[in-house]
DNA sequence: TCCCACCCAGATAAGTGAAC
DNA sequence: GTTCACTTATCTGGGTGGGA
């Protein structure tokens, strides 16, 4: 006879839609309740007189956007968890532990069951009226983020076990394929500890930035169900800050004050720090760090920094310690590239920093360093039979400023 | 309670410019 | 070119407080 570990219940609820508990087929019956947010703000949404359209568990139409984001804040408020509480309640013993204790022994026993959070979706869904737009966006922010970020872990993951099949490109041209894939292709992909960060197709024109909790003890909160909003919310939150270092490291800027003002000393509180000298190999490698642990939910420490920057750098465990780190995160908080957060020893950038490091970054590594080297003479050889539009724009910029060298008088 | 990272102050190293 | 004085950057020690 075979042996049965877990039953798994579909269950419709009229208030929550599409429940599955998995209840284990023996004693103590343990359960997992899996429940889809987009379900229960559906059919709220259709209670309270709304007209909402899904397409791959997402919304991509709605007779009032505003009405359907003030359901899905519902799920942060505190009723939440007693709604949540007295749904489990609902089902789980008359129509699932029945099977196994029926309710005479139930109420006998005094069994009972303590719910508690384990895993968590938090995601949001950008719609495109054209894919191919959302194709060109998507690469765009990959390819530009990617390095900046140093995102060890992004991935092209395909549900099937090939790649799509997509057409050869034309010789020395870029162009962007969209088909109607079957499959949810995974993009971009960082992870931190139990905590996942997501970009990834959703079909052809949704494209979906998700959070997934892996493990909810690993969070700021305990995993009681009386906890399960603040953490929502908290999602919420790391989405939110995910997205805007996203932001600010692919559009960046630095404004000419800033510039000017760099390598001026500031103060913090009493102390007097340094200004900030990027020619200095040590500098250069701590703003790399700071934007690489910038979409950290949980903020860095001066020992994180210090870690990170002794990886990037390859330099040996007694080189860089907690204390040269902290004192250049003091430089950077005397120019409010980043400040502590709250009363914490934990550092979280501010988005205008954020942006003057990428933009500092982006203009040595990405333009003055090509364009001067490429002024030195240039060995012939075969003309690649790739390219992108951007070596287009650095075979212009290097032909004009050879012209603006020569008349300037500087060697190249 | 203990550890770690912070702040502050003082020490030291490095850089700069004037005088010789 | 060398020396010296001054400034600035960086390091270090001690005290302190937050959080595990």
């Amino acid at each position: 006879m075979p042996y049965v570990n877990h039953y798994s219940f579909h269950i419709w609820d009229t208030e929550w839609g599409h429940i599955t508990i998995k209840m284990s087929g023996h004693p103590p019956f343990g359960a997992q309740i899996i429940l889809n947010g987009h379900d229960y703000l559906s059919c709220a949404a259709k209670q309270a007189g709304l007209t909402v359209t899904k397409q791959a568990n997402c919304f991509v139409q709605t007779s009032d956007a505003a009405g359907l984001t003030k359901i899905a804040d519902t799920l942060s408020e505190p009723e939440t968890e007693g709604r949540l509480r007295e749904l489990c309640d609902r089902w789980i013993y008359s129509s699932c532990l029945i099977f196994g204790l029926d309710l005479e022994e139930q109420q006998r026993s005094g069994f009972q069951y303590r719910y508690s959070t384990y895993q968590l979706e938090y995601c949001r869904n950008f719609y495109f009226s054209s894919g191919r737009k959302m194709w060109e966006i998507l690469q765009r922010l990959v390819d530009r983020t990617r390095s900046r970020l140093d995102l060890k872990v992004v991935k092209t993951i395909f549900g099937f076990k090939n790649r799509p099949r997509v057409k050869r490109l034309k010789q020395n041209k870029w162009g962007v394929e969209v088909e109607t894939p079957t499959y949810d292709l995974t993009v971009f992909h960082v992870h931190y500890g139990k905590l996942s960060l997501k970009i990834y197709s959703k079909g052809e024109f949704i494209l979906r930035i998700e959070v997934m909790v892996h493990n909810a003890s690993d969070t700021p909160f305990r995993r009681s169900l009386v906890d399960f909003p603040k953490l929502v919310s908290w999602a919420k939150d790391v989405l939110e800050r995910f997205l805007d270092a996203l932001q600010c490291v692919d559009v960046c800027f630095i404004s000419d004050e800033a510039m000017e003002t760099l390598p001026e000393p500031s103060t913090v509180g009493k102390t007097r720090v340094g200004g900030i000298d990027l020619n200095r190999p040590r500098m250069r490698l701590v703003v790399r760090t700071i934007l690489s642990l910038s979409t950290s939910p949980t903020g860095f420490s001066a020992r994180e920094v210090s870690r990170k920057v002794r990886s990037l750098g390859g330099l040996p465990e007694d080189e860089y310690g907690c204390r040269q780190a902290a004192y250049d995160l003091k430089k950077l908080r005397g120019k409010e590239w980043i400040r502590r957060k709250g009363n914490s020893r934990r550092y979280e950038a501010v988005a205008e920093g954020l942006r003057s490091m990428a933009a500092l970054i982006v203009l040595r590594d990405d333009v003055i360093k090509p364009l001067l080297a490429a002024q030195g003479r240039l060995k012939p050889g075969r003309r690649p039979t790739q390219t992108a539009p951007i070596d287009a724009h650095y075979a212009a910029l290097r032909s004009q400023m050879r012209k603006l060298f020569l008349d300037l008088g500087i060697a190249a």
